[in-house]
RNA sequence: GGAGGAGUGGCAGAGUGGUUGAAUGCAUCGGUCUUGAAAACCGACGUAGGCGUAAGUCUACCGGGGGUUCGAAUCCCUCCUCCUCCGCCA
């Protein structure tokens, strides 16, 4: 959520920012403008009434303690008119301070100046391509949804018949190497200086709203009604969640997480070839990284994580390339978004694996963390960055369509020491 | 799930209706002293918002929300969390 003394400050800034996210209300900003305008008003002529009572209450314990009760009484009828008055200004108040908010939280982050111009996924800049060699693949290859029931490792009947569609079960080296891959990602992390954090899968609706995934995206996240909790869509929520309403020194920045977790996502209304096998699963497991950083730093920081994620792929011999999102596409939180994409090789076509954002304060405004400068008393809003370092299913759809043979599927060797075989079957 | 108790500043811990945004101690920061350090002493030390160039000043906040009152950390209602005992249980 933007400020709206940022808004203010720089409504032109701001005003071009949302024309390169094509946001089709512009008017809205003046509108913010507007309320908050009338809210400060509000909140002046209010505290005045509020001062003017406090110190008639004062009075009227010091006549009551000399005895003169009748002055005192006198006072009451001061202060009860006062509060009349009052009544009225505090509703108005509320009701502006409440119209702004609910203005604000509908206004997307502000692009970073990198960010290029566009509407659609067409309009990604393809910010570093694949130069080197596509996998060969024998003539007779499959995609990895045949690939996973020849070999038994991927059960999606089963996952159907037990759960429902979206909720594939892996079995026998198909679990194996979803556990393998999950550790391989964190002993990286965690080499890479991002401490391990195990977060609760549920999460309250304070926690939602503080990474933004409420209001604006409820209908993404199961939601468990009995104990008002929602499933989380990715670690991003609990783990950032950690600084909600926390005040850091300067000297703690970096703060660097990483964690696994299942992710939870409805993804409503999509079927189709989009969603054969791993390219869209309702449940997928992922291990992600969350960096909270000084603002002087945060696209430095930014970097590093592209170099993290980028060893993995390196390391797990995957064909990719990143994308820069468009203007239009990026999401609602971010300031500059880059996605890795993998190229699954039989199905001939680039699948998301990875998004990696800066959301500079939009999340720590929102959530109201903080951190207090060395040489300056009033707090700041630190900047947090996250990204996915991997998302498994589709890591291990490319994985089986690009490491195929005529025989089965070779295992990447950096994953031999995490799945004790190296290859399927 | 049942019964009882409790939630106050970074921590500990006073405070049951009237200069209490909140004593005191610890921690932290600045200073004096010291060759240096420690100790001792002096001082500072919450967050957010409004007004103001600033100094400053006003307002709100003692788990969350609501209420009583001229006035609430203090009384009432409600929710949440923690502790103890019982029940259940990976």
């Amino acid at each position: 959520m933007l400020q709206a003394n940022t808004i203010r400050q720089e409504r032109e800034r701001i005003l071009e920012g949302l024309t390169k996210r094509h946001f089709p209300d512009l008017g809205i900003i003046d509108r913010i403008l507007a309320l908050d305008d009338d809210r400060r008003k509000y909140q002046a002529s209010g505290d005045e009434i509020l001062a003017e009572i406090n110190r008639l209450s004062k009075q009227i314990g010091d006549l009551f303690k000399s005895g003169q009760a009748a002055e005192a009484n006198a006072l009451k009828e001061e202060v009860a008119a006062r509060k009349e008055t009052l009544k009225d200004v505090q509703e108005h108040q509320d009701r502006t301070a409440v119209q702004l908010e609910e203005l604000l939280i509908t206004v997307p982050n502000i692009p970073h100046s990198s960010v290029p111009e566009g509407r659609t996924p067409e309009d990604n800049e393809v910010f570093q391509d694949w130069t080197k060699p596509m996998p060969d693949l024998p003539p007779d290859a499959k995609p990895h949804w045949e690939l996973a029931e020849a070999h038994g490792i991927i059960d999606f009947p089963l996952g159907v018949k037990i759960t429902g569609s979206g909720f594939p079960l892996y079995r026998g080296k198909g679990a194996s190497l979803q556990r393998a891959l999950i550790n391989f990602f964190l002993d990286e992390a965690r080499q890479a200086g991002f401490e391990e954090i195990q977060p609760p899968l549920m999460v309250n609706a304070d926690s939602a709203r503080a990474t933004g995934q409420l209001p604006d995206k409820e209908g993404q996240m199961y939601y468990v009604e009995k104990d008002d909790l929602y499933l989380i869509p990715t670690a991003e929520v609990p783990v950032t969640n950690i600084y909600r309403d926390v005040i850091l020194e300067e000297k703690q920045l970096p703060i660097k997480m990483t964690g696994y977790t299942p992710c939870f996502r409805r993804e409503a209304g999509a079927y189709g070839k989009d969603v054969r096998g791993l390219n869209r699963v309702h449940q997928f497991d992922k291990v992600e990284i969350v960096v909270i950083d000084h603002p002087s730093r945060s696209y430095q920081t930014l970097d590093m994580m592209l170099d993290h994620v980028r060893g993995l792929l390196d390391k797990l011999e995957l064909p990719y390339r990143i994308l820069r999102l468009c203007g239009g596409d990026m999401s609602f939180t971010s300031a500059l978004t880059y996605d890795f994409e993998v190229w699954s090789a039989a199905q001939g076509r680039w699948l998301e694996v990875s998004s990696v954002s800066n959301f500079e304060t939009f999340q720590s405004h929102r959530m109201k963390l903080r951190y207090r400068p060395e040489d300056d008393k009033k707090t700041q809003l630190p900047h947090t960055l996250n990204g996915s370092a991997l998302a498994l299913a589709r890591i291990v759809a490319a994985l089986l369509e690009n490491n195929q043979d005529s025989f089965g599927i070779r295992i990447p060797e950096v994953l031999h020491r995490y799945t004790g075989f190296d290859r399927i079957p």
